[in-house]
Formats: structure tokens, C-alpha cells, sequence
DNA sequence: TAAGAATTGGTACTTTAGTATGAGTATCCT
DNA sequence: AGGATACTCATACTAAAGTACCAATTCTTA
């Protein structure tokens, strides 16, 4: 939030700098009024691409924190959610059993519920539903 | 591509109305030229941003359309890629076989080159690193 | 505090997935 | 034409995944 505040001052900085600039060099030269204003023109065209490539890739780079309201509307507890995340990651019940530090019956169990409760008789077709519902962000 | 083309030439044609416009307004009277700067900023930030979102949608719309050198790089298949793409889906060997009008026994072997070529031990992995890659889009 | 949900774990069994290997056919490129 | 790939399919295994029950704790919360 901080930097986007900083960007925006520094933009609108530039943008009245830029006017200011201009205004003086048209009063004394009218003919380059065109490429002062192309130019303008393209550097704020890319700057407005950049701020967008930012702003989506933070939106990418935020994953892993689904709603609970998300969650609990699909009846999903919190221990659940955790597997389903290590789930998408490509773990085996056994690796998560150990990340998890339980038992493979467990994580079994919780699969077995997880698939229940998203609708799904596969675990990829789990990690499928949970990418559709935004629970998961790659 | 055409419809690129065809938006970039709508630009650069509005690029030079604006400055013709632009250049008559200054003539006769100087002191608005910074507004006019700014509105033509401000535009072309907007546009940028219109611009660069468009294409990412396109991005994200032609899903299932990895560039064929990320394909090639990874020694992935046309074959291979439509399997990893159901696969991705949810959908079991004999699910996918039904799919691609195959037997399930040629989509293990699909599934077991996938698995060596993206460097994964399950198909779950496989969705992960493919996520990964782009090769997949949700 | 009592009811209910969540978490953990086990056994036994069925179903999918995945590996290894071999092989026939088709297709592409030189 | 010939070699390399790609695609197909089969058999025989081994290894995971998933299901169905059951049951003991631990949290939560009305």
C-alpha cells in the first residue's frame, strides 16, 4: 500500500513537472507542441502497462490465504485446508504425514473428507475444484 | 494478431489527432496547454493499463495454449500436453483414455513420460510444476 | 458441563496409479 | 528410402490412493 501512495505521488510529480516543461517550451517553440505530447503520451501509455504488470503480479505472488468464510461455507476445517494446500503441491499422504507430523492414517482420513466436501473422487480433481473456488493460489 | 494491428493503428491515428488538435488549441491559446498534457497523460495511462490487461486476459483465455518452445524445451508431446491438460482437470487414466478414444494403457504410458520429462514422481506434482511453467492455466 | 465438531489413529479391503519392458504402426525430416 | 519420434497397446508387477468402519482425545461453544 506504502509503495503504491509513493508511486502515485511520484507520478503525479512527474506529470505536473512535465506539463510545466511543456508550457514553457511551447511558448517559445509551437511547431515541437506534437512531440512533446507524443512523447508524453507514450511514456505515460507504458508507465500505465507497468503499474499494471506490478499491481497483478503482487496479486500473484499474495497465494495461499483463502477466506474463511470460503472455507467454512464448504465445511472445511482449518487442519483440512492445510492438507488440501500440501495436496496441491504435489505430496504424497506420506510426505504430508510427515510434514504434518501425524500418521498416513490421518492425512488419509482428512483426504477422504476433503474429497467428500469439495465433491471430488480424485485428489487432482480436488486440487481442480479448489483452484476454480480461489482456495488455492498457484 | 490482426485485431493488435488494428488497435495499435486506431492509436498511433488518435495519437495524431490528439496532436494536431492538441497543437491548434496551444496556437491560440497557451495557458490550457497543461490541462491538455494532462488529459492526454492521463488517457494514455488508462489505455496502457486497457492495453496490458486485454492482453492478459487473452493470456489467461487461451488456456491450454502453452508456447510450443516451452512444450519443446520440456520434450513434451502434442499428445503428452493433451494428456497433462485433462490430467490437470481431475480426470483418471481411464477417464482421459475415454477422452482421446485411446485405452488406458497407453495413457499410463503418457502419463509415466510426463512424469520423467517435468521431473515429478506423481501426477499431482506433475499439475504443480506444469502450474509452475504456465503450461496449465486454471 | 454436556453436546458436537475436530483431530488423530487403526485395520482391512478395493481401486487407481505408476513402473518396466517389449513391440507394432505411423509420421516427420533428411 | 531410412532413421528418429511419436503414438499406440499389452502384460505383469509394485506402490499409492481411497473407502468403510470404528474409536479415543481434545477443543469449542451453547
Amino acid at each position: 500500500m506504502k509503495r503504491t501512495i509513493l508511486i502515485f505521488t511520484a507520478l503525479i510529480v512527474a506529470l505536473f513537472s512535465l506539463m510545466q516543461l511543456g508550457k514553457y517550451v511551447l511558448v517559445q517553440n509551437s511547431s515541437s507542441a506534437e512531440w512533446i505530447i507524443a512523447g508524453i503520451a507514450i511514456a505515460f501509455f507504458f508507465i500505465g502497462i507497468l503499474i499494471n504488470r506490478k499491481s497483478q503480479q503482487k496479486e500473484t505472488l499474495k497465494a495461499g490465504k483463502a477466506s474463511s468464510r470460503q472455507l467454512s461455507k464448504l465445511g472445511l476445517s482449518k487442519r483440512e485446508y492445510e492438507v488440501l494446500i500440501h495436496l496441491s503441491e504435489g505430496h504424497s499422504n506420506k510426505e504430508i504425514a510427515d510434514l504434518l507430523f501425524v500418521t498416513e492414517s490421518t492425512i488419509k482420513t482428512h483426504v477422504s473428507n476433503i474429497l467428500l466436501k469439495l465433491d471430488a473422487r480424485r485428489r487432482t480433481e480436488a486440487i481442480a475444484k479448489a483452484l476454480e473456488l480461489d482456495l488455492i493460489v498457484r
